[in-house]
DNA sequence: GTGCAATTGCACAACGATGTGCAATGTACG
DNA sequence: CGTACATTGCACATCGTTGTGCAATTGCAC
């Protein structure tokens, strides 16, 4: 059974896979683009795309869970156990751009889609989970903005995705563009940014 | 010949008028709205629409042209003869969110749409300036962030985006918005909260 | 090579959207 | 009232996309 379900299933499985990585990039590309563009992207025919999605809602909602499951994950486990809010913030944006800089594509995506009030939904946990930390670092003075929590964990996620494209768009280095994410996103919070500069420092190294 | 215009052509530039506004929220809530959606919304038949813009991209053409020359134009007219990087900035997002809360949905709809590219090329120039401003300052020290001055531009733009669309969904009341996003984009480029909220204060009164 | 599953290459129906044509209707103005 | 123009309510052709059906073909494994 399952020495079965090797046949010719791993081409299957490559292929699920190729689609599932290219249709990434071309929906970046056209946030509409069709399945035949994918499909062709993908070096298929439409109807294999079929073959593993049964709708192009399907692909799509497959395309983003991963993603946002990846990202998520990576935002609470970067700031398991760590007491000082800005060093929250610091490691949950380190760790996130490390996944996301894998995403960073979608990420794009998820600015202009049409699916954006799926990625947004979705995202709201972790968005929510930030506004809390950072309304813990503005009680305590950590930090300091004009801003409330909400809004706050609303700019800084919209921020991360300014800072791919502007990746994307070789406006920065992807290399130092991890650390440059954590310090501006201390720095719009209220931290000063020799301090936002030093405490990142530390932590990746 | 100037009396001939005033007819019932004061009807068709009221609708005209109309339709330009209503395509506006309809295409925020979605970007793909269609022609027969934008028309119902503004209680006109299809038909009408097609009478007053020859297409759809015509009409989109019409309403981002409007908006970006708007903008553009307060930006350059709320930092003319200001020496000060730190008091540019914060004249000039004063100024741009006067006008840019009247456009707040279109704006909010310039992260979403197809048009995006179109947008973000006609807005290219008044990024460049704002990255000239922002190198100026970053050299005097006026400014300390680690990212480059284009970056910080590009993420400056964006900040503005989310906090429109934050007050669209109610995270931050539009009445202290526009200080609020001076403030923040001065924090972002570095200046210690305290001196920015001052800043901010003593030119909005 | 034989078998099995995936893939291909069409064909097809169903939709929805765009843009146009035209006659009928409505409305302001002299 | 009659003229002029905007609007309406259809009808229509066209286009692109989605999702499905089915026979033929390809490729992997044993």
């Amino acid at each position: 059974m399952a020495a079965m379900t090797t046949g010719n299933a791993s081409r299957a499985d490559a292929n699920r896979r190729r689609i599932l990585e290219v249709a990434l990039a071309e929906l970046l590309r056209d946030p509409d683009a069709s399945m035949d563009q994918i499909a062709r992207a993908a070096s298929v025919v439409r109807r294999t795309v079929y073959g593993h999605f049964p709708s192009r809602e399907a692909l799509i909602s497959t395309l983003v869970d991963g993603a946002v499951e990846a990202v998520a994950a990576a935002h609470t486990a970067g700031r398991e156990g760590v007491a000082d809010p800005a060093e929250a913030v610091a490691r949950a944006t380190l760790a996130v751009w490390e996944v996301a800089d894998r995403y960073r594509i979608l990420v794009a995506l998820a600015q202009r889609s049409v699916t954006v009030q799926g990625i947004r939904d979705r995202l709201a946990p972790v968005r929510e989970a930030c506004a809390e930390n950072l309304a813990r670092g503005l009680e305590q003075g950590v930090f300091t903005s004009p801003l409330p929590p909400r809004a706050l964990a609303y700019v800084h996620e919209q921020m991360l995705f300014a800072l791919m494209d502007a990746v994307n768009e070789g406006l920065l280095g992807a290399r130092e563009a991890g650390r440059s994410a954590a310090v501006a996103l201390l720095t719009t919070a209220g931290v000063p940014v020799s301090q936002a500069t030093e405490l990142v420092a530390k932590l990746s190294d």
